[in-house]
DNA sequence: CTTGCGCCCGACAACGTTGTCAGGTCATTG
DNA sequence: CAATGACCTGACAACGTTGTCGGGCGCAAG
């Protein structure tokens, strides 16, 4: 700025003035100035100006998901990104992979880099620790599971719904044994999905199997193997809910190979891409990450904006994909 | 600093010295002082110290990706931020969704930001704009395409060697008509897929029909329509290769509504996760977006070591996975 | 002609931190 | 006992920017 204002034969406030877009400069010096900067390639260092500028804002987002390879993730990701984008905003996002030490850590380093907001996906017990960033002007959303030891609001796919929605379906197709595959216990949504499962068990009057409610899944090839050894059973399931897209994906392929795809059904939680090209088509329960991630992002920038209304949690609905699989009717 | 400092009756270089480890400091004033930070829960300001530091390290690197929520560009950012947090380093990725405005929105941006380097997707028809940053320090590595107009690492997949892989093993199963479904052709790697294609095809001494050449597809529903129009030809093809993802998916969605899947042979450039769990299961040219991306990132450091070496394109070799839509015979 | 006001403009301090430098204490050495 | 040097410590300037304030200029009104 020191280089442009010499260039241009102005005082450095000055130049601040035009690169602000701020009043009282005329149209000659400001001119002056523009082509000062171009000619220099000058770009303001916006970190600077947030030393001195009254709102101290850095533009910048934080945000801690699972990991931005996961699909889920990386939609919510791309959502809060557009919401980001149109209010001038960049998006710093961390990966926690679920470990609880990788949460502190993150937010850590995203405080040190002075974002202006959270949108935080919670790992560990305990969101309390973040009140003092809240307390201190940097507002948090939760997005995917609810914070614990702290209010504040909270954009989560219904997942009780949901995995009602899915064992209503597979009952409404005459099935009693319904298997559950869930991951694990520790996430909230694994627990919420279970919870949603009973008590739609409950609801429809079926007496619950401990055999069949399998927990603690996490990937493909622990899930195929245990429906595998499920199908075995003296007797099994006749239609399998499974909660989570990989526990899902392994549960195909276990039911491809022993042949089965076609006479036990099948819903997924979370949606297949290429869940309509597999035989039978896979019925899955759909989230809206573009829609959680789009009302988290709204949400912290009602707070930035001063207009925050008092913290709440919205759920933001499933919705059942009905292709085949989970149409496969239970013995009659 | 300043109320850290005060708490613990030191100055606040001394308050400096302890959080950044610098040697000359008594223990028990180093006690002392941490504990002060630790009570106010002092966090120090990564870029106010930037300003004064001698490196003048945001500790922080700009991705610029087609979009956080592809597949491929979410695995290839994983794995810079893996590379990046060993290094201490913060990851601000933006999507350009294929806009040439974008990318220099985006590069605006971050740099405003000061990221301490650059990994870009490009683009625009020409990245010599981003010079200046790499003249000013900032380095630069591309991934995915290679940059015009400037001389900078680059690290991208072996799209024209994928391509002929693809096409030399559906020759060996006896095929001679074979269609080539290509992206838009403004993109780089739907030229560079067209150009294996035809390249194997000569090698293999086989004419080319334009007629079986389909480019500018960019989304499943035009693939799905086109592979009907293929179909419907007086001599149609014996096997398609798709070179997108989404022109793969539109591909299958179309041999299997006219019951051609187990009859035409199909490879996709780009594997799909759930590709087993198909009828046939699908044969693809699987890219190593993990190794990509860590590979880009250790470039990028290698520039901020200060030991970077010549530019240098890096290519990394696709993998041909077997499934059986691949091994479909040709006419005898 | 003077006064007052509105418009431009720049000097200066300040933001939170680190680099420089000088000063002060204490033990060791000649 | 004086001199030396190692070790600690804080005052101050500086990084690139913006907020504050006051000065200069031109013009309209009295």
């Amino acid at each position: 700025m020191r280089d442009v204002a010499r260039l241009a034969g102005v005082g450095i406030k000055t130049v601040s003035r035009v690169i602000n877009g701020e009043p009282n400069v005329s149209v000659a010096t400001a001119e002056r100035v523009r082509r000062a900067a171009a000619d220099l390639l000058y770009e303001p260092d916006l970190h600077a100006g947030n030393l001195r500028r009254a709102d101290g804002r850095s533009r910048t987002l934080g945000l801690l998901v699972s990991s931005v390879a996961n699909p889920f993730a990386a939609q919510v990701h791309r959502a809060i990104e557009r919401v980001a984008n149109a209010y001038g905003y960049a998006v710093l996002a961390a990966s926690l992979e679920d470990d609880p030490a990788a949460e502190l850590r993150a937010v850590t380093a995203l405080s040190r880099r002075r974002v202006d907001g959270f949108i935080v996906t919670p790992v560990r017990d305990d969101q309390s620790y973040l009140r003092v960033h809240v307390d201190r002007g940097t507002p948090l959303v939760c997005v995917d599971r609810t914070p614990k030891g702290i209010e504040t609001d909270c954009v989560v796919t219904g997942n009780i719904d949901g995995a009602r929605d899915a064992v209503r379906h597979l009952v409404s197709y005459g099935h009693r044994r319904i298997a559950f595959l869930g991951d694990l216990e520790r996430i909230e949504t694994a627990r919420l999905r279970r919870e949603g499962y009973l008590t739609e068990l409950a609801a429809a009057g079926i007496e619950v199997d401990p055999a069949l409610i399998v927990l603690g899944l996490h990937d493909d090839a622990t899930a195929t193997a245990v429906v595998r050894t499920l199908i075995a059973l003296p007797d099994p399931p006749t239609a399998i809910f499974s909660s989570q897209n990989l526990i899902t994906i392994g549960t195909i392929r276990a039911l491809q190979q022993l042949g089965h795809e076609h006479d036990i059904a099948l819903v997924g939680f979370d949606d297949l891409e290429t869940g309509d090209l597999m035989k039978p088509a896979i019925t899955t329960v759909a989230q809206d990450p573009d829609r959680i991630g789009r009302l988290a992002a709204e949400r912290l920038f009602a707070h930035l904006d001063g207009d925050p209304g008092p913290a709440r949690q919205v759920v933001v609905p499933t919705r059942l994909v009905v292709r085949g699989s989970g149409e496969i009717p239970g013995p009659a």
